[in-house]
DNA sequence: TTAAATGAAATAGTAATACTATCATTTAAA
DNA sequence: TTTAAATGATAGTATTACTATTTCATTTAA
């Protein structure tokens, strides 16, 4: 993890991993706009001083776990992936692996993979969303994002080099997995999924939108 | 607009339009963050007090910032769309609508549509993404919106009839259109108009996604 | 083995934010 | 002209976001 991430590094120590999994838990239960460092530190018996030696600001936490969640995310798709050789079946996996709802590995005991996906899909926008992205993007802060988005955009052009839009369609396809699916859950006439609520829908969906766009330039037309 | 939109409609007073012109003029110089009731107040000469006679908080008067743009939109499309009968030439004015720069057209005098335009691109999905959308919802505040949506929907099933997911590309049309443009700007790499920083590009990317997605279906394969 | 350096955590603040309440004054409609 | 609506001025509270200082424990180095 980029050392701009954090003041001090969370996995290093033991306040660090509960600051991480509890305000996993806080920010998915109340939403990240009434997530503040005092609750967080009431939760884990600390105070929020404490908090601010790991954190500059509860956006930079957010930030740290976005960031946490894309380069857990490529790693998971590089592992299902690896052995792979058509890319259909890759864009396929990947597509499954993005809307899908995600099952708590226990690899790491004090992330809980689960909520953090609920989290990205509700706040991981607001990540980027600020006056402040490019500043932030120098120190390359969404870095996991953009290695996610190159490692996308690298398999539709094995699909189909001659394909024009690669990158844009990489990042409509994370964009789309996520925000389709909360809409399904909350805005339901924004889809076609309202009344199912089921995320393999979405999936079906995303992956017509993908293959479609990207088969049409095998053709001349 | 909806009375639940407002405390008090600013478009009948003096003040409220104020509130409204200022407002759009500070989120979009600042940013929704560091914008406060009080910094608007001091900007148009008036109180903060003042301002929540209008707007129950600073996160209603996004609301409404949002709706009034996506209300203005769906005119503007039913505007440029009248008497066109081709559902693909349809389509293709609302892309271009939807992800072109707006000019501001002096019809309102206190909503500076260009400005706006930039707000929604970067400030427009934090009016749904919150944890209680839902409410909100119950209450209409995002009617505007999914108006729009049913809209771009309907004209897909007018070019295809047999396309199976018309309301969740139409969202996906609408969304992109602006994510695309605010990546192009401030995270080129997850985009392929990084250089060239043109809006054109975005809508010819769209379309691309768009008609190849929408045209696939006509076939039987 | 004892002093110096380091680092984690608690305490106690401040400034800004997000509101609410009250009352006086201006403006506009009946 | 009277009455009500709209605005302005002032004051106040609770919470939030953040900082500075001090305490305490541990490591390291003389």
């Amino acid at each position: 993890m980029n050392e701009k991430l954090f003041v001090r590094n969370p996995e290093q120590t033991e306040l660090g991993k509960k600051i991480i999994q509890f305000s996993i838990q806080l920010i998915q239960e109340n939403g990240f706009e009434s997530f503040t460092f005092k609750k967080l530190a009431e939760e884990i018996g600390s105070t929020e001083a404490g908090i601010y030696r790991y954190f500059e600001n509860k956006h930079r936490l957010l930030i740290y776990l976005t960031a946490w969640y894309w380069s857990w995310l490529e790693f998971r798709v590089t592992f299902h992936l690896n052995n792979i050789s058509d890319p259909t079946i890759k864009l396929k996996k990947l597509i499954q692996l993005l809307a899908a709802n995600v099952v708590d590995d226990d690899s790491t005991m004090y992330v809980n993979e689960s909520l953090l996906h609920q989290i990205i899909i509700a706040e991981g926008s607001k990540a980027y969303l600020t006056k402040h992205v490019s500043e932030d993007n120098k120190d390359r802060l969404f870095k996991p994002y953009k290695d996610l988005c190159s490692l996308i955009a690298g398999i539709i052009m094995e699909y189909n080099s001659d394909y024009t839009h690669p990158r844009s369609l990489a990042s409509t396809i994370i964009e789309m997995a996520h925000l389709q699916v909360f809409f399904m859950h909350n805005l339901p006439s924004l889809t076609d999924f309202g009344e199912s609520k089921n995320e393999q829908l979405v999936v079906e969906y995303i992956e017509d939108l993908v293959f479609s766009s990207i088969r049409h330039h095998l053709r001349t037309d």
